[in-house]
DNA sequence: GCAACACCGTTATTTCTTTCACAAGTCGTT
DNA sequence: AACGACTTGTGAAAGAAATAACGGTGTTGC
């Protein structure tokens, strides 16, 4: 629907936070320019995808020199929208979500787990990481005041759907679903799901070949 | 190198544990035959590239009338490797690994994390999980003991190349990385990142459109 | 047993991604 | 000021993946 850009692959965009940390390191590191040819070559991939990708959003670059690293970085932080602060808030105080609440990685990057939320009442009134332990029905008020566009979600397989309905009537805006199932989300809501189980599945269809059984050594 | 199969496409490997997923999911309700349709419609993908991907390792269907869910599922196990117990070890307990190491959905699905690793000598010797941890220098002997072929990577950014690289050095063939970096490894290695951090950066560049800072209500 | 229907497997087509290739711009040196 | 060594941004070509289309086969109900 939104259209100023006329349409940027989402494997383009998914790429950009690639960029942006290797970049990020290269300027830790001291390195003012870059050519594509240098940055592809850090990260794997061909010079020509770089210029490409990052020609769908503008010229950031310098024929005969590369880019400005911090130039960049900077234009690269406006598009993802990285140079502001984004509250989240998290459903599910688990082990995960008690793992997640105290994972030092969020922060850095701006994005602040401000409320937890569960629908066990056993948990409700807890303090976690810091943070007192809401019950759902408090989700609106909540999402509301503190503005809250995103929400991470660690609850059990079977209560994930029903949760993420929740918090889409509630307006969050994007989700980060940790639960092992594939929910369905309205189209202009954007979901994300971290599942190391299937990655291993996956995995395991490569390392099948060399499979040696016999006990000989 | 491989090739009884005429090379697999690996977005379609990916796509095989979702099918898993949810054709386990139809077992356990009772669903005993599932056409190409419903499974595209529970999964939001069309009925012809469920098809197209089942068909580069047979023909597991009957026309006119769909897939015996039951069969099917065994095939793909078959297929991923799925039926057999895959020992994995994990290197890094902090907080991170801490939290994967007590994580209930690994062992279901038949991977047991049956050794600990670190190289803080702080760590080496506590018991976590009912594992005791390990220094790196064990490394060889317990892979090659334990027969483990997957190592899980939650050590701090610095340290995960280094990490990684040992691992490979000591013949894991499977690296399931938290860290937040690409690593490089060699192209017979199977690398696969969670990174809970880059999705977020992903998503937020669909959350800004709306962006809504007028403090009107 | 036959008509009407349902659905797979595969080939053809379309769409999406990546890579190539080159004109044009930049810099440093002589 | 002219040259050589580089490197960008982009349109065109190649390659990969998704979708559509359909022949063929099995199923169901009458």
């Amino acid at each position: 629907m939104a259209s100023d850009t006329p349409q940027v692959p989402e494997v383009v965009v998914l790429r950009l936070p690639l960029y942006v940390r290797a970049l990020t390191q290269m300027s830790e590191d001291g390195t003012n320019v870059i050519s594509s040819q240098q940055l592809g070559s850090r990260l794997q991939m061909t010079p020509a995808q770089i210029r490409k990708d990052l020609s769908y959003f503008g010229r950031f670059g310098k024929q005969g020199r590369g880019y400005n690293v911090e130039f960049l970085l900077s234009e690269l932080g406006q598009i993802l929208g990285l140079n502001r602060q984004w509250p989240a808030c998290l459903v599910g105080v688990g082990r995960l979500g008690r793992a997640i609440i105290n994972y030092p990685g969020f922060a850095p990057e701006g994005f602040h787990i401000v409320a937890a939320f569960d629908s066990d009442h056993e948990q409700v009134g807890d303090t976690v990481g810091g943070l007192k332990v809401m019950p759902m029905a408090n989700l609106r008020d909540t999402l509301e005041r503190e503005r809250i566009a995103i929400a991470i979600v660690a609850v059990p397989a079977l209560e994930a759907q029903s949760v993420i309905d929740d918090l889409v009537e509630n307006d969050v805006r994007g989700i980060l679903n940790y639960a092992p199932v594939a929910p369905q989300v309205p189209m202009d809501v954007v979901l994300r799901n971290i599942d190391p189980v299937l990655s291993l599945q996956s995995m395991t269809y490569y390392l099948l070949d060399e499979q040696d059984d016999s006990g000989l050594n």
